[in-house]
DNA sequence: GTGCAGGTTCAACATATGTTGAAGTCAAGT
DNA sequence: ACTTGACTTCAACATATGTTGAACCTGCAC
């Protein structure tokens, strides 16, 4: 079901950059490249839904743990507008799957270095020497 | 103690590049902003010690983990020529902690966003509607 | 309906992370 | 000693991620 709810407020993108902590600059930015969906005034100016500050809050952390604007929009692409603890359940499961693969690659690297078994001097064939 | 070894063998640009995994040009990028270290020959020629190779692998992976170059030659600037283990365990749990912490604020971002509780419209004070 | 804070686009600039090409030098085998 | 492939630096280019400024337009409060 649906609660009954006013005509959904909209933001412009001042009110949007403070509500994410970024500059209107980078608001734009994120719009241009599809992290966030503006619909248009009859005069085109943008308007954002409630969700956008809260994209950009996840996107800026994400950036933060390695992911491209292109990587976040993509993953972003299935949120609806408003979206539903639900749709950001599922946009977080595909979200942490990538990082932690991210930093299980990492770490399995550096567990090589510690090992001390030179695996990752594989091309430095000794015998020869 | 140290177990008795030859002098240590160098490498060039283009074998680093192979045994790393990366672009020669990269190779030199990456000694120009300080990820690795070269000695010159007396023609002026880039040679690197075995580690080299190890700390772009590293590095590569450490960089989809969010970590700049400049951050991470910070990390491996008290690396010394051919790390110890016990060097790249103090570096490994430096670097560890430092993306463990990023992906921790991703998912409390997230979570926050699932709990679908608004915490991250704050700003949206509805009140007066 | 006027004023003006804030919106628009576009181009230029800035930084990070590399790649490419030119022009010249080095090293290693013969 | 020559040759040749790999090395050097430097400048230009390329992409990602924004910021800034100019020139112009909107929305809202008075």
């Amino acid at each position: 079901m649906t609660v009954l709810t006013g005509p959904p407020r909209t933001f412009s993108v001042s009110e949007v950059a403070v509500d994410s902590g970024v500059a209107p600059s980078a608001v734009r930015f994120y719009d241009t490249h599809g992290v966030i969906n503006a619909v248009r005034t009859a005069g085109n100016q943008r308007r954002f839904d409630s969700s956008a500050a809260c994209r950009i809050q996840v996107a800026k952390l994400a950036q933060r743990a390695g992911l491209s604007v292109r990587e976040i929009a993509a993953l972003f692409a299935d949120l609806s507008a408003d979206p539903t603890p639900d749709e950001w359940a599922d946009v977080a499961r595909r979200l942490v799957t990538e990082v932690e693969e991210r930093v299980r690659d990492l770490k399995a690297q550096l567990a090589a270095m510690e090992s001390g078994t030179r695996l990752c001097e594989i091309g430095r064939d000794d015998p020869a020497r």
